[in-house]
DNA sequence: CCTACCGATCGGTAGG
DNA sequence: CCTACCGATCGGTAGG
């Protein structure tokens, strides 16, 4: 039966995507083996290639699919009739939460791109300066409507999207606030700031 | 005479470190070969260990020297006489302008640390962990004296260092604001907010 | 899914 | 500073 040999092999690539997810989080791409890899998954080696083609391939997987959650929201938000400042936050919001749910995959995604090999890497750098600039133009939009104070729009995405790569931290942390509170603290500081007033 | 000597192996040394720095940040510690190192060096591998130990202590020399930068003008205004929200800005410019001038090392320091060994790891986890505390301590002094408003102060720190790490796109960008532009925006978005009043 | 193994490359050393 | 080289480990393949 072809269709739970499927099920079977891609639950199995799903294993080995997400514990190199982790893996790749906890001590980069270049110094996760894949004898580390196949440990963690509980087989050996060689047996990782029935289910991948590469260890390139796991990055790829990884990179791809945050990639576009990331745009699927972003063009949501492009087509919402909110206020700029409320799609700005919306979109905040969202990659709070991704890298609340969705730490070791986002978190790779952010940080191991680079390991990627051509075409995929150059893919990849497209997407990710078409998002910022198409980010940047909310804000624009914003500025314009002066829903947003006038500061320069790339800089503003390069803030936003490298503050919430902090929660890192949040994550590390042994006596954490909660995720709501995390969530609300980091969108009042960037959008009202830290002065008082 | 040893007096020459001696500053031409720490000179051939800093040039190493220097050269090392642009390659870890580029590529990556695990991914940054020795050999590489030689070649961007303009010896061969085998040279460089009359002037380094290792390859772990190039890194070790990278991180520790940008630890204590930040440290100590951490200590320069913890005793200082300005206000809290005036520190803290001068701490921002401060980790701004180091990322500036100084990039390539800074960069190194903040995202490959975890490639340090034993008892420099720890060491270094210690000192980056007592920096965020007493940079949360100045933000909650502010607090308390109602310069800052009341938000969660280690989340404050957690923005404003990785919002900086930020101006590694900054660096990348064709089309880039001034660095004093970039510095004054900044500030801006993360003392005042986003939004527009 | 495993055993056995490949060529390439790694960080580092010996010796001059 | 170089040539020559070491043992270890890497990603990946053959064959069953």
């Amino acid at each position: 039966m072809p269709a739970i040999k499927t099920n079977r092999n891609s639950s199995k690539k799903e294993v080995i995507i997400s514990k190199a997810a982790k893996l790749f989080r906890e001590k980069g791409f270049s110094a996760t083996s894949m004898r580390d890899l196949a440990e963690n998954v509980g087989v050996e080696a060689a047996s990782l290639y029935n289910h991948i083609r590469s260890k390139a391939e796991i990055l790829q997987e990884i990179c791809f699919r945050v990639a576009n959650q990331f745009m699927t929201h972003l063009e949501e938000m492009e087509n919402s009739k909110q206020s700029s400042i409320a799609k700005v936050q919306s979109i905040l919001q969202f990659h709070i939460r991704q890298m609340i749910h969705n730490y070791e995959a986002v978190h790779v995604a952010d940080r191991e791109w680079k390991h990627l090999t051509d075409p995929y890497l150059s893919n990849f750098k497209t997407q990710r300066k078409t998002y910022r600039q198409r980010l940047a133009g909310i804000i624009e939009q914003g500025i314009a409507k002066k829903e947003i104070k006038k500061i320069d729009a790339p800089t503003a995405v390069l803030i936003m999207l490298h503050a919430v790569s902090g929660i890192e931290s949040w994550h590390r942390s042994k006596q954490k606030i909660s995720a709501e509170q995390l969530e609300e603290n980091m969108v009042i500081i960037l959008v009202e700031g830290l002065r008082a007033g």
